[in-house]
DNA sequence: GCAACGAACAAAACCGGTTTTGCTCGAATC
DNA sequence: GATTCGAGCAAAACCGGTTTTGTTCGTTGC
């Protein structure tokens, strides 16, 4: 099959081609009985843009980019990368994904130089991160989830870990923990500010944050072997807590007598379980579209302000109750 | 920034731009001391060739695309995804991602009249899927991850199946039963099938399929208020298997003894629960780079053969064991 | 009645590559 | 010594759009 292009179009219309162009894009100069007739022609022919001829002219890849460092199949970043497409699809802007998980900055480096994308979304971004450095020496549009030099929109840690906190006080939790992923990321160094922020302001007796990495059950093994030991723990994301009831049930401890759970994210598995976790629901998928939103600000040309997105709310289920002494 | 350009290089190297063009891609006609010139010259201004322009001339898009219908995370479909890059991403070939919940053919019909992409791969593919159809007609390069009239990539489910299902027997099972994914789908026909094949050869006393659609803990709950009940149960997903343990959980129902669970894919979820699941492995990132690969003959112009992939292997955990009556 | 103007369109340049065609010149052939 | 021939390169066409520049012609103003 063929695909006709705008000069079919002018040759079949009978005018020339940039006539063509101006009719398609509705740009004035083109009287309303040709412009017509052209469109009658294009609708026709089936004619549609070639997004590569009209990139070359126009400058524009009409793509945005997203690199991911991590092979591990982490199920909240698909709902992120739902919610940029559902922003760029409509909009037929490409959302071109790569894994690399040790040469992010070459991507970058190759993206911009080849001109392939408009703009990237950076995911997980680190304190001192190298790529936010490259990103604006090179100029690449980016919007960082996370607070950054860059635009971003970021969760609203406080928020969030002040509803987890506070849900295990009413509760009458008194000594508290926490699992988080690396501390080197920016999303686990704010929420464990806020983590222990919160414990404050509830007088908690204890409020301890450890990191998953590398071995998350084990984290939560040690955690557990602590005398006293805390009676509650919030877990950043639905797959650590999971763990921790694996861990609580290899243990002979029962939840949520002897620990509550809580997963600082909530997602269809945390209703797999039984009990089914207690969690802090984020919309991720509406995460994703807003960060999406902002690149889609920054390409147009404005400066975005930087944005929090939140509130996050607690959905109560069965891993979290009173602690029974 | 501005991005050098071949034009550049011939000003710089005073020669003519497609000279430029024939020494940086190898090609006969120029001479050593000119092509090692320009090549100097290139690599002083740190030309890269516009993925755009490259793309107008040669009519290759240099991106390989995928819909997605669900805009469910499945954590199983990122390791694909992950699967794929690793044959694209070394080549600079594109991977661009869409979701398109109930306008997946439309996507498709766009991408061609866009030449945004070289061709697709296909998952998730149902018994008499219109998408089959519609490529087919497009001449839009695809290959299908499980079997089509288009060149495809499958999983050995006869081996996944027997070798589950010869697992269960060997510890002593008869009645057993298997979770899947919507019956529509060729891969869970294809299980169904395998799975019924190898009861029947290993004399089970009763061997049923239900379907996780739309609820599974409801068809689990279903299964297990069966009487006799099912002594072990195959899962399709890892993500159906720990919801099996959630409701064997919920019901009072001791996993392994009373009930063994089977995960007919591995994952790090897997490893979560207490006891862990036993999971028949399938490499998933392996078995999307073969269908990449695929894809990539195809490409290329070879016409590549249909494959299967596999075998999978047993691994054992704690989630299944003889049954106890 | 003639210059000035603007509407409507054609023609051409451009984006940054690839590919075809054409030209020049030195070496080999007869 | 005139004729091929081919190596090495320049020039131009091309991919399919967008954008700038030119051209024609009817209308308006003085």
């Amino acid at each position: 099959m063929r695909r006709p292009t705008i000069h079919d179009i002018a040759r079949r219309a009978g005018v020339a081609k940039s006539t063509v162009s101006f009719a398609l894009n509705g740009q004035p100069g083109v009287s309303e009985s040709t412009r017509r007739r052209i469109l009658g022609v294009a609708d026709e022919l089936g004619w549609r843009p070639s997004s590569v001829a009209r990139s070359l002219s126009s400058a524009q890849a009409g793509a945005v980019g997203l690199v991911l460092a991590c092979e591990t199949a982490d199920p909240a970043l698909m709902r992120l990368v739902a919610g940029f497409e559902s922003v760029f699809g409509p909009r037929e802007v490409g959302l071109l994904l790569q894994f690399a998980p040790r040469t992010e900055l070459a991507v970058y480096h190759s993206w911009w130089h080849q001109r392939r994308v408009d703009g990237v979304l950076v995911v997980d971004v680190r304190v001192s991160d190298p790529r936010i450095a490259l990103l604006g020496e090179l100029g690449l549009p980016a919007v960082t989830l996370g607070r950054s030099a860059l635009p971003s929109v970021s969760l609203d840690a406080e928020t969030a870990m002040r509803t987890a906190v506070g849900h295990l006080a009413r509760l009458g939790h008194r000594r508290i923990a926490r699992i988080g992923r690396s501390p080197e990321l920016v999303h686990t160094a704010e929420h464990t500010a806020a983590f222990l922020d919160a414990a404050r302001a509830m007088a908690m007796e204890s409020a301890v944050c450890v990191t998953a990495e590398p071995d998350a059950a084990e984290a939560v093994r040690r955690l557990l072997a602590a005398r006293p030991r805390p009676t509650a723990l919030v877990c950043d994301t639905d797959v650590m807590a999971l763990g921790a009831l694996g861990v609580a049930a290899q243990l002979g401890i029962r939840v949520p007598g002897e620990l509550s759970v809580l997963a600082g994210e909530d997602s269809p598995l945390c209703l797999l379980p039984h009990p089914a976790l207690t969690a802090v629901r984020v919309d991720l998928h509406s995460y994703g579209a807003a960060a999406a939103e902002t690149l889609r600000c920054l390409l147009a040309g404005d400066r975005p302000p930087d944005r929090t997105f939140g509130p996050p709310c607690l959905v109560e289920r069965g891993s979290t109750g009173p602690p029974v002494s």
